[in-house]
DNA sequence: GATGAATGAGTCTTCATTCAT
DNA sequence: AATGAATGAAGACTCATTCAT
């Protein structure tokens, strides 16, 4: 007996097709044909899964930033040091944004386009709490710069998607050099 | 006379039409009849403007990161101290970012996506080259950090897409202090 | 032991919901899917019962039909007088018309459109052959108009479903009384 | 110079198309591309005339619907007699009935099934003012019986539906003597 | 007998693009 | 130059029917 059930592996052959169709062509021009082809499905099966191509994205976007979130705080306890803790999480999230390259290329375009709903945005924001805790230590501490966890975000988080899109782009290569001296940069802009 | 001929008039509304349905829809959400109507025009003069949708978009793209760099270099002289002019540059960009939102946010959409083609993305980069000339010789004067300029322009200039999105959804308000301190921070993370 | 089947409970059931949805949305607008649900029934069971569609529908107007023309002989025994044999058949066919709305109005529905095939309405039609007789008597003795049976069900039975559908639209009533005004006419209408 | 415009020309032909289809295959079963093709036409073509296949229909039975009440009251004028108006009246229904079977075979259909929208329903109702008006005058005079117009109508005029029913399903057939058989039959079941 | 997941043909509708005026 | 009616290919979605369990 498969502990995955043939349900959940056609559901995940689906996110996985929409997740590479949707980064290669844009939301509106992926037609849920060729997301059905990709996952080798009839076209009608899509609708036994997701009840539109709205909630398919959703449900996706929901999907891997779960997944993206959980990638983020490996190795993360939040008793130890501030310093310490941001980077663990950068790392991890700098480590997620090169491997999983097409996971984030999708968050990535998401998160820059009407595409997916707010309720999904919500939902998908919930679980980077953990950072926005040790941000607030950081900032009793007064080892964080005292601005709104907004600002931290755009400033040491971000950029990690621009550097992601260039070397996809193969216009620009990160090398284990660089990522630590990414890391410094993001680390300088948002401590005191 | 008019300096301003009555084609170059369609021309201006048909772009600025563009932009501000792109904006809100998406590229492929935005049919070419509503950005006609928008631009008060009928459908078939769009083709005696642009050659067809994508051709559209990429000139539009073009015009719009033609404005956004000359803004950008807007009071700027090459002969300066480093410091002084990446502020200007800085603030610049910031500005025009928060004042011309939906030229701004148009960018933002078309940098995340694939729906501008490499040729206009790279006709579109040529107009930075003063920043990257500044930076060059931050490098040598040892004032900016010696890496990528990829790396420089993640982390100073890339998050201002990132606030000017938060703001655009009304979660996030920049203030003058608020743009004070991202500077700050801009800065930080560049200099050595 | 149960008199009714458990698979004549199951057919009966999909016999009910199908003049239900079909009434309310019309044939084609009625998916097996929602006959299924209604009759707490899987998809496929249906095709245990019924060849398709097609052969759905046909049965179910030949059962309805059946129903109906039972209705229509309750108390009436061949030999009486003509007058009030007629009298009997058109109050039976009112009462069911007007108490079993549902089975009148999926037979209205059939008759007036081409979603039951021809073999179908002919096998409906057979148990009316009591009425004909009547009616055949009722010329020989010089009381019924000598004209053909359908001017006769045209002018004295096809009239109530008339009336039936604007008491469903709730656009009339019908009371006691109008029934007696009601069947004066179709008298009327007949009588020599 | 022609009287009829092109665009005139097209609708007609839809409309037309739709029509016989949905008579043929009832409306559910007739697609929007098969109207097309019948009328010559393009797909895309019949949203430049009708919002969606709903509009379609209900702008169609209007149309017809107003045919026929402009053929109902060919050469009747209102002050006659009830008696030789409601003859004029009912003589030209049953002609209509008759000779544009296509369209009376459409009306039939959408009167008897909820295909058509409420609000269309009422915009085809509104011409048949004239008869009730002659039928209010003839209660006044005695002559016709003092019940709901509803009822008259369902006994006079009705039953001519169901004689084209059966006309055009080649089982039944209207002579001219019929026609005044059954003009008699009607008038029996009003008059008091 | 019974289920319901899966199929894929078929439907309505949209929209980029053309072309006669 | 400008129009906008017309096209038809393509897309989202539905649903009758099948079949492995």
């Amino acid at each position: 007996m498969n502990t995955v059930s043939k349900s959940q592996k056609k559901r995940d052959a689906l996110v996985k097709a929409t997740i590479s169709l949707v980064n290669n062509n844009g939301f509106h021009a992926t037609p849920m044909s060729k997301i059905a082809k990709m996952a080798e499905v009839s076209a009608g099966t899509i609708y036994l899964y997701f009840e539109n191509k709205q909630d398919l994205v959703n449900q996706v976007y929901i999907d891997v930033k779960a997944a993206f979130s959980k990638f983020a705080f490996k190795d993360y306890e939040e008793g130890g040091s501030v310093n310490k803790g941001f980077e663990i999480i950068w790392k991890n999230i700098a480590e997620f944004k090169l491997m999983k390259v097409e996971e984030a290329m999708f968050l990535s375009q998401c998160d820059n386009t009407p595409i997916v709903d707010e309720p999904s945005r919500k939902e998908g924001l919930k679980h980077l709490q953990p950072l926005l805790d040790l941000w607030e230590r950081g900032k009793k501490e007064e080892i964080i710069k005292p601005v709104s966890p907004y600002m931290l975000y755009a400033f040491s988080i971000y950029p990690i998607a621009f550097l992601m899109n260039m070397q996809e782009r193969e216009i620009f290569k990160l090398t284990k050099e660089n990522i630590d001296e990414a890391y410094e940069m993001a680390w300088n802009s948002i401590k005191i």
